[in-house]
DNA sequence: TGAATCCACAACCACATGGTTGTTAATTCG
DNA sequence: CGAATTAACAACCATGTGGTTGTGGATTCA
């Protein structure tokens, strides 16, 4: 699978989400991370495995603890993946029917010329 | 599950973000939005199904015709949610590294209070 | 009207995912 | 040393996902 799609795929479950925000004000354990979750220490590592294997965290053994820090690479991954469609989000609703007003005309020129391209 | 949670779930599929990329450039049909990949409709029909459940497209019918349109808001929220880890990946890789030793450094000052707090 | 086109619905299948429990290795502490 | 702590590994299970094929309804066109 390709890095955005591991990546997104990783982010679209909310206990994952919810470790990085966690891991965004510093470093962690694994039972520092699992406390919060209602959910076996099992689980939190296989979640934490999803995360590492798309790179969005890193380990750092220390002792009997394993610490996990975030890596950035990702987040600017996905930044820059969504940042595409920012014209779709930010044009007013108005500037937005003028938009798909326009691109229905170009279609429908499109069209035309199809059918004058066939006589 | 929480709307982004679905909206990731959606985007965490290359067919389905070229399906949206597709679509930036204008409405298009079902056979039009098919045709690039070398699966069944049905099976593209189910990746529109997917994308609109998370409300990223949605529906217009023309004749036997089924149009599909992007919806910019979820793009938004995905945005928004990205935005928050700006500062991880937008400091170099020194003021990074700066900055996790600071984190670092609170956590191990937290642990010696803790320490004295026991004491 | 009859044929062709567009597309949705349903059933099926292989595999991935997210949870569980049981266990064990490594490390620290008394 | 022996006990406790930390966290990983393995097996198992229910459910979801992404593909398939078969089919049929609605619409258009000759």
């Amino acid at each position: 699978m390709d890095s955005l799609s591991t990546t997104l795929a990783a982010l679209c479950d909310p206990t994952r989400r919810s470790i990085l925000a966690r891991l965004a004000s510093g470093p962690a354990s694994v039972n520092e991370l699992a406390a919060p979750f209602s959910m076996s220490q099992q689980s939190v590592s296989k979640h934490l495995a999803v995360l590492e294997k798309a790179r969005l965290i890193e380990q750092q053994r220390e002792g009997r603890q394993n610490f996990r820090t975030l890596r950035p690479a990702p987040f600017k991954e996905v930044a820059d993946w969504v940042e595409q469609y920012r014209r779709f989000w930010e044009d007013s609703f108005d500037r937005l029917d003028d938009l798909l007003l326009e691109l229905k005309q170009e279609r429908s020129k499109e069209k035309k010329n199809v059918r004058k391209a066939r006589k």
